[in-house]
DNA sequence: AATCGGGTGTCAACCGATTGACAGGCGGCG
DNA sequence: CGCCGCCTGTCAATCGGTTGACACCCGATT
């Protein structure tokens, strides 16, 4: 890796790409393969070479020119680059049952995730094993938070709660929001949130499926 | 609604919004709102009034011009293009952990597609019940997408399994598919498919808190 | 040593999406 | 009645992202 930019010059479009140049990346040398060229890659993945090219631009210097990129050399850099070169500890607020599915997430781990704290507000919940972990409480939140030094929360409760939790998270020091709730929230400029509506994907889709059903697409 | 261009017209990012449009106004509906104006919307939901008004130009007429909007029009109006007007049913493919969760979620009736059949190949899970409806076998896949006219499948299989069943899905008729397998699935071009891939997401969130915590970020 | 095939880095053209500007409609008020 | 404020529909300018083209590099092969 070259000389890496400024990151706020990385298009948002790209940085949504990174991740998936890194799991495939990871698969490919989990069954040995050593190089990869831009377009075997690209192919791969379903988009251009010259567009991965270009957004491995950016950061500069994956390969000696003229030379395939190397698997080993491109997943650390790669994991530098997006913040998961060790492990990121997350906490999930809300054990419903999103919050649950996501605490299985058998991936989290291994993506470099690790769930270092599930919580709470119902007592029913609380105490509950999960993966190994108990449910906490909403009391220790804060705590548990600057315990484990916890900077990414998924946030997986009724809309009408996410504001309050929101707040409490930013002031115990949480940088990165993965927000479930189907509101926006509303957080300082030093908080990240990424909206994760399920809703949304699912009506996007439909008015595709509307599109294909009346021959209106299109496709001649 | 004046004029309904072809839908292949309507660019991706409109698309998108659409839903979180409709979701606002249902909102709005629910505590007696009659009129809203692009900007009050617009405000709400974060975006600037020009381009709401720009997206609903794509459809044309919603109101008569130099009247603010009135809810009450848009709501059916924004349904039936997105295809929500009438109810769609969805099937939910693999009870695991994820697949439950999407099964209890609450708001999946109410925004319009009720959940019609959970399937799951593992005999354990078979026969439970989820929110009134039993997980059945795999086997019988086919027969209830057809039976109950199921158009849309959500895909929480392992990844391993996501393609075989993709396979039996088109068969069985389905148009659009929301895949929750960090795979990418092969269909024909008559098939829909929106990838809900969480990882990639909260990866995308870690890249901007590391530019937070880096001070990186173009914010001086 | 020269050549060839395949590779990356880089740039400029292209294309789609966002934004700002403004013409024209409507209702309320003096 | 005429004006004023607020509104939408629409278009043009702008911005950001994608794509194709090409210069240059490397190792293998003749």
């Amino acid at each position: 890796m070259r000389k890496l930019r400024r990151h706020s010059e990385v298009p948002e479009a790209t940085i949504h790409r990174l991740p998936r140049y890194l799991e495939k990346l990871k698969l490919l040398q989990a069954i040995g393969v050593e190089d990869v060229s831009s377009r075997q890659l690209a192919e791969s993945l379903d988009i251009k070479a010259s567009q991965l090219r270009h957004d491995f631009h950016y950061f500069g210097g994956f390969s000696r020119p003229g030379r395939p990129y190397q698997v080993g050399k491109l997943v650390p850099a790669l994991e530098t680059i997006i913040g998961v070169s060790e492990p990121q500890p997350v906490a999930i607020i809300g054990a419903g049952h999103l919050g649950q599915a996501l605490a299985n997430y058998a991936n989290m781990d291994v993506q470099g995730f690790p769930v270092r704290g599930v919580f709470d507000a119902n007592p029913r919940l609380v105490g509950l094993e999960i993966r190994g972990q108990p449910v906490r409480d909403m009391d220790s939140l804060e705590d548990v938070i600057s315990q484990e030094g916890i900077r990414i929360a998924i946030l997986t409760v009724p809309a009408q709660f996410a504001q309050s939790v929101t707040d409490r998270l930013v002031k115990a020091g949480i940088v990165g929001i993965v927000n479930f709730a189907p509101t926006d929230l509303k957080v300082p400029k030093t908080v990240a949130v990424r909206n994760e509506r399920l809703a949304v994907g699912i009506m996007a889709l439909s008015f595709k499926v509307k599109c294909i059903l009346e021959g209106d697409c299109g496709i001649e």
